[in-house]
Parts: C-alpha cells; structure tokens; sequence
DNA sequence: ATAACAGTGACAAAAGCTGTCACCATCATA
DNA sequence: TATGATGGTGACAGCTTTTGTCACTGTTAT
C-alpha cells in the first residue's frame, strides 16, 4: 500500500478508535513503529489534532476534533446541507456542544469557489422561516443527555412566577415554534407531562428514585402509551374547501381527514378530554371553515371562548 | 513539494476548476505531464470522479460530484449538521437537485462508528418540529432560478378552481408552516403579491415584458420596498401576561412590544389595510389575552368574525 | 527499579517516484 | 485527408523518498 492510501486509511482508523498506541498501529498496517511515528507525525502536520503521552497506559488520542474523510457531495447536496445548517440560525439555544457560526463558516469555508458563488447568489433569495427563539434555555443538552441514559432529574419548574420542585423522567426533548419542550414522566403527579425547558430554573440528578421502564418509549411513539387510560371524546368536524386546504398541514394522531367530491370535507377521530381547550383555540382558528359537531364540551368550551372574547369589545 | 500533499491540493485545485488540461496542471505544479496523469489515475482509484476527452477542446473534467476536502468538524459540529439535515426529511419539494435521502445516507455513513451511535441514541429523542409538507410543489427549483437571474414568467395561478395567467417577476421563495411562497412583482395588478407556489400549475419564461430593476430587493428586505404607499392602520393591543409570553415568539416587523412590570403589556405599531384579516384571525387566536383596542376597522372585523362563527352553533 | 509507552537520529537497503522518449488513439478543423 | 491538440501507455534509468533497524533518550505509573 501506497504511503499516501496509508494515511488516508490511517485517518479514518484513527478517527474510529478514540485511543491507539503505535505498536497496535504497527501491527495493523504491517509496517514498522518507526515508520508509523512518522506517518503519525505527518498526519499532525496535516491539521490532525493528535495527543500523546508516556508511559504506560499512555498512548495516542485525537483530541476532540474529528476528522470527516472525504464526502463527495454533488452540487445540490453541498448547497441543500448548507441551507439546512443556515436554518438552524434562528435557535439561541441547541442540544449540541457546537455553535451555529463554528459551523456554517467551516463548511462554506470549506466549499470550492463556484458552489460559494451559487450559494451567495441564493441566499436572499429561499428562506426556511421558522419563528424566532428569543429566549435561551440552558437546560437543554442535559435534558437530552439524561433522556438518553433514562436517569431521573429534580428540577425546579416555574409556574406563575413560582418554582415547584420534582422529579421527572425525560423521554426527549423537541423544539416547536421557538420554544424547547421535554414530555416526561413526572413523579410528582404520577403520570406524563410535557414540560417547557425555559421554565425549568435548576436541574439536579435524582439518585433516590427507580427509574420507571422507558426504554422503548420514543418521542415519536409516546401517545400511545401516555394516552392509555384517559378520558377522550369523539371528535367530528366539518369543514368547507378552505378548511380541509388548511387541515392538510396539520395532521393530528387519532384524527382521520375525509374529502368528499365537491371539495368540502370532515374530521372524525378522538382527542383527549383534557386537550378541549388546546382543541378550543385550534377550530376557532379556522373560523367558518371548521364546524365542530360533537363532541358538545368542545363545542360549549368555544362557545364560551368566543362571548368572553366578544364580551371584552362591549 | 511530497507526493502525497501535491495529491490533496489537486484534489482542492480539481475541485475549483471545472475544466483543465495535464499540461495545465503540470505547469502549474512544475511536474512533468507524465507525473500529472499518473496522479490524476490515482485521484481516479482513490474516487475522484474524472472524466477526460481526447482532442483539441478536449480535456479533464470533474463529474457531477464535488469532493469536499477533509473538514475537520467536531463531535458537536458533525451531530449538529446531522440533524440539521434530518429536519429537512418533512419537505417533500426541496428546490434543490436533490433527496433527503442521498444526503442524509452518505453524511451518516461517512462518520465515524461512535458518533454514529451517538446520532442512533439521539435520534428518538429530539425533534424539530415542523408541519409535514403534504403536496408536490413542482416548480420551486424555477422559480428560485428566475428569481436569481432576475427573469420574468408567465405563470398559470389557480384560484377557486380556475386558472389565471400572469407575468411575474419573483424576488425569492421561502417555505413556512409546510408550504412554499413566492412574493413577486406581478405585472397583471402592477403591485407586489405572494404567490403560493403549489397553485401555480404552469410556468413559462416571459421574454417580451421588461424586468424592472429589483436587483437589490430580497426576502428579507423586501416589506421595505413593497409595503410603501400602502395604506396603513394605528395598531394597540393590550396583552395579560400570558399574551405577552406567546407574543414574544411572534415578532412581527414595525410592531413594538412594550412590556409593564406587573407582566402585562401591550402592542403599538403599523399594520397594512390589506393585512386586516390576517390579524383579526391572529389576535382571537390570542382569546382573552388580547385586547385590539384600535384600529376600530380590526376590532369590528374580529367582532364579526366571531359572531360569524357563534351563529354557526346556533 | 522496571516496564510500557513516546520520541529522535543515522544509515543503508528497498521501494517508489519522476522525466524522457517513443508511440498510439481520438477528434475537430483546415 | 492531413494536421495539431489533446489524452494514454510502456519501458527504463536516475533520482528521491520511504522504510526498517538499531541505539539511544524521555516520561510516568506501579
């Protein structure tokens, strides 16, 4: 093998293993430790961020920088990459040791000349909105760390300007709208909520408590389980050619869409008793394109909604 | 200069010209032909897409694919680029030359095992949220590209059901809540309009109407330009404490948030004649937590709105 | 003290690289 | 059809780099 295919090899092999000797190098590309040392020092001088130390159980390391080897992107996987990266600008806050700017610079620094070009010439033109985060919520990459190892935290959660302490289980952590959530068990109340990070003000391991099996219980199928045993409601909703237009990017869990022939169409499925009021808010939004038919508490609670709202313009 | 440097910066040099020739190359390498094309045969074993024709004219080329020289990113870098990506998998048009997939398939299988698992682990457990992109929108690749180049189109626009024909001239495109827009100079009203681009059904280029000079308008300035000599409206809105929490990931441009040290609030600022019904939607959105108290024409318009809607319950 | 690790310098042998040269293939165009 | 610009191959001598060996130094946990 070719000096040049070595290193190349010996940058990946490098990159996969966390820590190596030179021996165990040696022995594995079948060249000698001198020779290795060698490689190893050229490597350095190539950018990459090795360590050593003496003695035993010393050994190489690379420092926290990794290496990619090298990606072939076309074109428009360069540019789509890039734009996605670009999206994630308006978060203060992300769940990841690494920062928005660190980023974007290294891979549009490291992008030839005629795709920069193009990506300058789209800039201002195609944008991913997304609402703004204006706050930062610090606790974010814990809650993900300890939703990944399932351990239990005691957090300080604030509720009108009060903090509640107690113990939850993450499941995960998503952002929607500009604001981080976490659903989680929460031991206080012996079943699942949705917590707000930026609420959350202290977070401390709760060694105490037994974790409860959550092992298989992800962001994406968390319904199922947290919504066993609740009380719902049979939903059904009519709407007209704007409201089914308008329904087609929502898509809820549990809610079937049915179009008829002239355009028009309904809802039917089942919602939770304790989301009335989220479901309030939801179908007064869609004005006369949504009709709620049953079930009545919803149907009340908007009526209710609407003459509060109507009686603050008397 | 080693043979193994020279290779990487060929890679670089290959990678920022589209076209060159051995005896380029040899040049400006000071090597002998013989070496070059010896090199470029290596580049060629080592997965650098080379193409070459005979002939006068003829030469090197670079395939399609662009080869990214090593980037060193770090653990928190190359997650974060991961899920960046990930975020993308909603849309299902992307004006791009390219599929979620590809690019999601060959950034993850070029990282290293452990951060593989780390991205497996996380995986279940954050989300962006972001609304599920539901229909085709065919032609958003054109018109970024003649929005970059300044061009005007003959577009087919469907609304209610039938198809109007217009010449427009776009400024860019951007994706929210799950569909694409378009905001264009639309030579038809002689005014600036948003287009939804899943309704424009035909598009061709128009080369008999004169661009007008929109060279230094873009997406993100273009409510300067497009919203003067419009007629506007005085806005106050009194927000509870909890308005003023939702507000605060809105932020809509010439409306200033004021906040009260009891945690209320209220809004002032200009809103466009033309944007009454957007508003009068948004602000019952907000239920109790806000208060329109002028202009008069939106705190009629949501007043309406909301018998409208209670007379449907009758 | 010892052993396990990294690191350096010198040198000769081995391997690889390079340039030259002769010659072929392809193809646009004069 | 001839010409010239381009890519492509093989052989070989001479040059350069790489490699292994060996002897030696430095560091550190045990």
């Amino acid at each position: 093998m070719s000096k040049a295919k070595r290193l190349n090899e010996m940058i990946m092999m490098v990159n996969r293993r966390k820590r190596f000797t030179v021996k165990e190098l040696a022995q594995e590309f079948g060249m000698s430790k001198r020779t290795i040392l060698r490689d190893l020092q050229e490597l350095s001088e190539m950018g990459v961020p090795l360590y050593s130390e003496s003695g035993p159980f010393g050994g190489y390391q690379v420092l926290n920088e990794r290496i990619l080897p090298p990606i072939a992107f076309n074109e428009g996987e360069a540019i789509s990459i890039f734009f996605a990266i670009h999206a994630l600008r308006h978060y203060i806050s992300l769940p990841f040791d690494s920062e928005y700017e660190s980023i974007i610079k290294k891979f549009y620094l490291n992008l030839s000349g005629d795709i920069r070009d193009t990506i300058d010439k789209m800039k201002n033109r195609v944008e991913f909105v997304s609402v703004y985060q204006q706050e930062e919520t610090p606790y974010i990459k814990q809650l993900l760390e300890v939703s990944i190892k399932q351990e239990i935290v005691i957090v300080g959660y604030e509720i009108n300007g009060e903090i509640t302490y107690r113990s939850i289980q993450p499941i995960g952590i998503y952002a929607n709208e500009g604001k981080w959530y976490c659903p989680s068990y929460c031991f206080l109340r012996k079943d699942y909520r949705v917590f707000r990070c930026d609420r959350i003000k202290t977070i401390e391991l709760d060694e105490n408590t037994v974790p409860i099996d959550l092992s298989t219980i992800y962001l994406t199928n968390r319904f199922s389980l947290i919504n066993r045993n609740k009380e719902t409601y049979q939903l059904h909703v009519e709407l007209t050619n704007k409201g089914v237009d308008k329904y087609k990017s929502t898509k809820w869990p549990n809610i079937e869409l049915s179009k008829r022939k002239d355009g028009t169409g309904f809802l039917k499925g089942m919602i939770l008793k304790s989301d009335t009021d989220f479901f309030t808010e939801f179908f007064i939004n869609y004005g006369e394109d949504a009709m709620v038919k049953s079930p009545s508490e919803l149907v009340d609670s908007i009526k209710e909604k609407l003459h509060t709202i109507l009686k603050q313009y008397l």
